[in-house]
DNA sequence: TTTCAACACGAAAACGTTTTCGGACCGGTA
DNA sequence: TACCGGTCCGAAAACGTTTTCGTGTTGAAA
């Protein structure tokens, strides 16, 4: 087990000072020719690196990311989270990720355990209790700090920094209205609770839709979901009393429990009901009937966002001016809004 | 915008030296009574933090995991990080994450870019380009320097080090067996080619329950997989042209293909045909019919591989005896295997 | 009064870098 | 000879901690 290799170390093999040695590493001027390639042969033989926590200190710059997400297994995030990786891996940072599980507490506990030097700033898309407890006290004090946020996905209004958002409403009336094209006029949403702000902001679009072609909403087709544990149970029940040509679920597991939910009430999809979800994940494609959905281009969510904290950590950006970013949302037409005659099986 | 406070800060402000702040705030009994408090005092009204950089600098130790991932859209991966992040934070570490995308480079890079001080050891599933270049001097290398390294899932025998696995063969069997006792004699394979460990591991173990069970080997009934992004129509066309009772597939992916393929042959799952999937995710769950599948307990290989790395790091554990953890599978039976009546629709 | 603990605190080194500043040496010019 | 300007290098400070060691003050014992 040999001990990194530290300038130090360099400098008493080759019989120089620390200083030298560093400052032939980087190929200063002041370095005569010959010592510069000794001290630079002898590291490349050696196989130096510098020590990056050294760095850190002296420069005060971790070049990390901190990334806190209010979970993972779940194919949105991960889609995120790999877009982040692809370009802050190109600009040289590192990427820290801690798991709220949806808990203000651990989001809280997260974000000051990072904040003590370990990240240069944060990329946060808030846990769903935080944004029930409407609490943001920890992300404005990392921002007081002097650390830079990027909010994604779920973000906050009363917080003023960088964000990266999709339409949610767009998106959500993008869905509807391609029901409405198919000639639906029953149309059930199933959604979350409202303090879940793109919940919320899905079910506006969809309310959106209906108006905007003068379809009437009916209150009772539109059900809110508190817990995701639950949602198969509730959404038998709130479908199986109810007639209706279509639904939009504005999450993959909710589209799926709503076509299982159909299918035991004897129905077919698309033939006897379109259904449409949000969010484009393997559930959605790989199910049967494949669920037509929108795409929130989570990688590129998670791009835009790095790079709107890169930008802002190496002040290529105007201070005080802070950006929403919109990714675009796209339909995704699969099977599950194909009115087509019943295929013979 | 406050910049952080320092030791030397309070210092300065309480007109006493570093010295005595660092050691009040640790209750050293070398500090009076009264200066502590007012040390304390002040350092909490003020929240007062250490910097984490400038302890890692000082104890050589960073509290924080190297996490190298091939891919992280994909359940069983995300499983895996939420188990692992659970104890680390439980323990006072953070995690810092890594994706290879399944190239060799990216992980080598990876892994140097993290070695250079910014993580204490690692936790890693290596790439399949890795697997099938069978080059692990970067693993190597940095066990050499006392980085310990704990193995998950893609393992590789070459190295000498902590390792978390399931036992792939004998949770393949398993789902073979069940197969086999649930009246099955004509059953296919889908797996992925021999290279990636788990792949042949699960193909092997599919061998041996039928060899078992008295069943010969019919190698046209075995489906090797290289590019998952073509899998679809490979196994169109593979299960076109034979006549199976059941087919176990090594992963959701496949397993969802498989289905799909055998329904529009005219076939049912699971009346005409029984399907059996590896690695309980998203996809098995809310699939129609939901899948049986072996479950791979990612979550909990990932606590177990956190904890082997923390144990080791903190040497709470005999050196140079290092461990394999299996951890159990469990056969979840669903819909896909059982084998009833076709209901009336 | 002297001596000696005990007590309370500060100075300094160390972790591994980078950078500023100063200095030694050498050649050339006045 | 005296001075000056380069060239090449080293000492030291700094980043924010912890810890070892030293030191000054006090009070009590001799």
């Amino acid at each position: 087990m040999k001990p990194k290799l530290t300038l130090k170390q360099i400098a008493f093999e080759l019989d120089v000072s620390v200083s030298t040695v560093s400052k032939a590493l980087r190929d200063s001027p002041e370095i005569g020719e010959d010592t510069r390639q000794k001290v630079k042969a002898f590291a490349k033989l050696y196989n130096y690196k510098p020590n990056n926590i050294a760095l850190s200190l002296k420069n005060r710059k971790t070049r990390t990311i901190g990334l806190v997400l209010p979970e993972i297994v779940h194919d949105f995030f991960a889609t995120v989270i790999s877009g982040i990786e692809e370009v802050a891996n190109k600009k040289g940072y590192n990427v820290i990720i801690c798991l709220s599980n949806n808990s203000f507490d651990r989001e809280v506990m997260n974000m000051e355990m990072l904040a003590n030097g370990s990240t240069d700033g944060f990329i946060l898309s808030v846990a769903k209790e935080t944004q029930q407890k409407r609490d943001y006290h920890h992300l404005q004090e990392v921002i007081n700090q002097g650390m830079p946020v990027v909010l994604v996905d779920r973000v906050v209004d009363e917080i003023i920094c960088d964000k990266v958002i999709i339409d949610d409403a767009e998106g959500a009336a993008k869905a509807v209205q391609h029901l409405i094209d198919s000639g639906c006029r029953s149309i059930a949403i199933i959604t979350t609770v409202d303090y879940v702000s793109v919940g919320k902001l899905r079910t506006n679009g969809y309310l959106n839709a209906l108006r905007k072609n003068n379809i009437t909403v009916n209150e009772d087709l539109i059900l809110k979901i508190e817990d995701i544990d639950q949602s198969q149970e509730q959404i038998d029940e709130f479908l199986k009393s109810r007639n209706v040509d279509a639904v939009f679920a504005v999450n993959e597991q909710f589209a799926a429990s709503a076509v299982k939910a159909l299918v035991s009430k004897g129905l077919t999809v698309p033939e006897d009901v379109l259904v449409i979800s949000f969010s484009d994940g393997e559930l959605s494609r790989r199910f049967m009937p494949s669920l037509s959905t929108v795409n929130q281009h989570g990688a590129e969510m998670g791009a835009r966002a790095a790079q709107l904290l890169i930008e802002r950590l190496e002040r290529v950006v105007d201070e005080e001016r802070y950006q929403t970013a919109i990714i675009n949302t796209s339909l995704i037409e699969r099977e599950s809004t194909l009115k087509t005659k019943k295929p013979v099986v």
